[in-house]
DNA sequence: GTCTATAAACAGATAGAC
DNA sequence: GTCTATCTGTTTATAGAC
């Protein structure tokens, strides 16, 4: 809270008359990268056509909205492996929804996961286990938005760079699509 | 320190006598995990064939020794993403191989990278970014065994069960197969 | 090696003046 | 809303007996 508070220009004790406890805070900041994960996802929603091509649309607009704010995947990838539950809402949200942050989750999931069971029931991507694929593009998309110095080590750019970010996209969705696809081509 | 001392039996004080400090402790642990990452991959050297097989049992090595150890994953994730350095060897090893936490991470990244690099030279995997595919393999393989009760809750088995592991371990291989193995099969 | 007691620093949070 | 001063519990770590 002290760093914090520094970082923005107040004392600790201003900062707290802002928000009652740093739950509070935390929460606060995790929900504003939710409501954006999600309202990226619904901008996207004009984007009909193929399953395939949705679904690209899907990790078009997390690997977008992830990449708009530095500190965003980081929180991301922490209060998804917490143990301890996601934090409570401690105080009245202004001009928001209120909605727990399991359920923004579960919302932003959800469309990924339907378009997973649509494109198997047509035929189009592969009988793959729902869960499991879902879990592996959570740790693709939101692990190298928050690997910091390796990250950039590995890819030789600076992560949030332009060309980093849209190589990124490419490569993921490249990625996740040919991982999906129902197409025989065993060698 | 506390919870750990009651947890192994001990008074906070022992435990301090045992691990200098706190990072020392969590440097030793740390170490640990990726000694048996790496130990995995010499164990499965003596697999040669196809390089899209090699980097098959280099995954399958990978899910194996984050399987075996529950925190494992969520350690190596956090130490991942952490801004600070690695932490430092504080004390002598006994009997193991005194070397850094990048040295050793090194050397694990490294085998799949050469598989990544010979793979695209001989014209078996697409030409991905190098960078890119690695950072999308960690994220995929670490994040799932550190998720917890969301991945518990995506998947419905416990992660750790016998026939969620290798559930995981033949959905992750494919995906990723599939997502290097250049073959033209767009629709 | 283990313990009890204690130090020293810090973090979350509050009181109350301005 | 902002601040200084303070409280209170926690945490890392040490001292020293057994």
């Amino acid at each position: 809270m002290r760093q914090i508070a520094t970082a923005v220009g107040l004392s600790k004790s201003s900062l707290f008359h802002h928000f009652p406890t740093k739950l509070a805070l935390y929460g606060e900041v995790l929900d504003r990268v939710l409501e954006r994960l999600e309202r990226g996802l619904c901008d996207d929603a004009q984007h009909p056509g193929k399953t395939a091509e949705q679904l690209g649309h899907w990790i078009d607009s997390m690997i977008g909205t992830l990449a708009e704010d530095v500190p965003a995947a980081r929180l991301m990838l922490r209060a998804l492996v917490d143990e301890e539950p996601f934090p409570p809402f401690e105080f009245e949200a202004e001009g928001r929804e209120l909605m727990s942050f399991e359920l923004r989750l579960e919302r932003v999931i959800d469309r990924f996961r339907s378009l997973l069971e649509q494109g198997i029931a047509d035929g189009v991507f592969r009988p793959v286990s729902i869960g499991d694929t879902i879990q592996t593009t959570i740790g693709a998309i939101v692990f190298h938005f928050a690997s910091g110095d390796l990250g950039e080590a590995l890819i030789g750019d600076p992560i949030f760079s332009g060309t980093a970010v849209e190589r990124r996209r490419r490569e993921v969705s490249e990625f996740i699509r040919r991982g999906l696809l129902a197409c025989n081509c065993d060698t």
